[in-house]
RNA sequence: GUGGGAUUGGCGUAGCUGGUUAACGCGCCAGUUUGUGGCACUGGAGACCACCGGUUCGAAUCCGGUAUCCCACC
């Protein structure tokens, strides 16, 4: 199902065959945590932004509008009108994110939800359930993402518990895929790299995992905290024991810079709500920097956002018009912040793809990696 | 006309039994944001406390007057 085409140093250009539609790698997957990507941005823009897929999440949709009800209305595909490759992240993050209401068992986890409070459980066979209702692409293995940091034993312990959890996951998924009434059958599954920032935790566990046979290989637990650095030295110390012939998934990450290390280090596949978050703060990213939009020299600025780009805000609309609409607080500001952002992230991973395919990434790679993180 | 209340950074207010750098919200300025509980978070600039005078070691705070505004009554 990936197809590794071609290779420059480490980095890796590829294509990820899905049910769904094909995946030319580099790739970024949209965040659509809720079935929409916040800033009022549907699945019909997401094809004026070059967007290949996106990812939705089990626990969010789980709670609302529950996974039962996304099925009977036809699967996420359908409910969202977005008939590309769908990724659905476990839960597992929330574990993390909402650390104060949970209670992590061998079992699963007992959560409180964000919403009403009410006692929820999750385990992996929950995690697979639900996202096999969802319908989507490619389900992740419900995993614990440890917080950073955290002591080694612990560390430790968690690890091999997602790896049983990774297991238990792998037969959920098969059981659920040869049902009748499952609305994809061939569901993919993706297992993920814990470990914290201990070396040999990471290495042992990728080793592990990678015997499994697995449809995808995510490096999870990343980018919490760390220093970049670190994160940049765990990808090193896991990519060798990455099985080759599979698409490699660096969770959460990150920003246009931390997307060029982790491609030139191979990765394949990343997902950030940076884009998206950031837009809707008034923070665009462009090929020449970052710009905070609030600022005030953008009062009686006419240009666009960035003039090297061909998205649909920038091709209509000037700064002072965005700056105005989000000091403004509206609506429309968000969403067309946000849609130059996706554009933005979408357009530079095509980018990338070209010049893996011209051999000359490293060269982009050497020169972008200095531009891309400055503030204009 | 009489009585009462008000006047504090751009706006809305707190502080008023007198005591070091006058607080808060909004706005403004800047920064942060990495598998999105939250259109968020952090920081900064900005006020001779309406004006004039008095009491006091010391007044945004007490007293008198002036101006403007609000309410009630006649």
């Amino acid at each position: 199902m990936f197809k590794l085409i071609k290779k420059e140093g480490n980095a890796r250009r590829g294509e990820f065959v899905t049910p769904h539609g094909t995946i030319q790698t580099p790739a970024f997957m949209n965040v659509a945590t809720c079935g929409a990507i916040k800033g009022a941005v549907s699945a019909l823009d997401l094809k004026n932004i070059k967007c290949q897929v996106q990812l939705c999440n089990t626990y969010h949709l789980h709670l609302r509008p529950g996974d039962g009800n996304v099925k009977a209305l036809g699967g996420i595909h359908q409910f969202t009108r977005w008939d590309g490759p769908i990724l659905t992240d476990s839960g597992g993050f929330q574990v993390f994110s909402l650390a104060k209401l949970r209670n992590i068992k061998e079992e699963g986890v007992y959560f409180n939800s964000h919403i009403d409070g009410r006692k929820i459980f999750m385990g992996p066979e929950e995690s697979m359930q639900i996202q096999s209702n969802l319908g989507s692409t490619i389900a992740m293995a419900f995993d614990e993402c440890v917080e950073n940091p955290s002591p080694y034993e612990y560390t430790k312990n968690s690890v091999e518990r997602t790896t049983r959890w990774l297991i238990r996951c792998k037969e959920k998924m098969a059981q659920l895929n040869a049902r009748e009434d499952t609305i994809n059958k061939k569901q993919m599954l993706f297992g993920i790299n814990q470990g914290g920032i201990y070396h040999d935790l990471r290495v042992n566990h990728m080793k592990e995992i990678a015997g499994l046979n697995l449809d995808g290989y995510a490096i999870g637990g990343l980018a919490v905290g760390e220093p970049t650095e670190v994160m940049y030295e765990i990808i090193e110390a896991v990519e060798p024991f990455a099985p080759k012939d599979k698409i490699r998934y660096l969770m959460g990450v990150g920003t246009p810079v931390n997307i060029l290390e982790a491609v030139h280090r191979g990765v394949d596949l990343f997902d950030c709500v940076m884009p998206s978050r950031n837009a809707r703060h008034g923070q665009l990213f462009t090929w020449n920097g970052v710009r905070n939009l609030n600022n005030a020299k953008y009062e009686l600025d006419s240009a666009p956002v960035d003039e090297h780009c061909d998205c649909p805000t920038c091709r209509n609309f000037s700064r002072a018009y965005l700056r105005h609409l989000l000091k403004s607080g509206e609506m429309l500001g968000m969403r067309l912040a946000v849609i130059h952002n996706l554009y933005f992230y979408n357009n530079f991973m095509e980018i990338i793809r070209q010049k893996l395919d011209e051999g000359t990434f490293e060269e982009f790679y050497a020169k972008q990696r200095e531009i891309l993180g400055v503030r204009i």
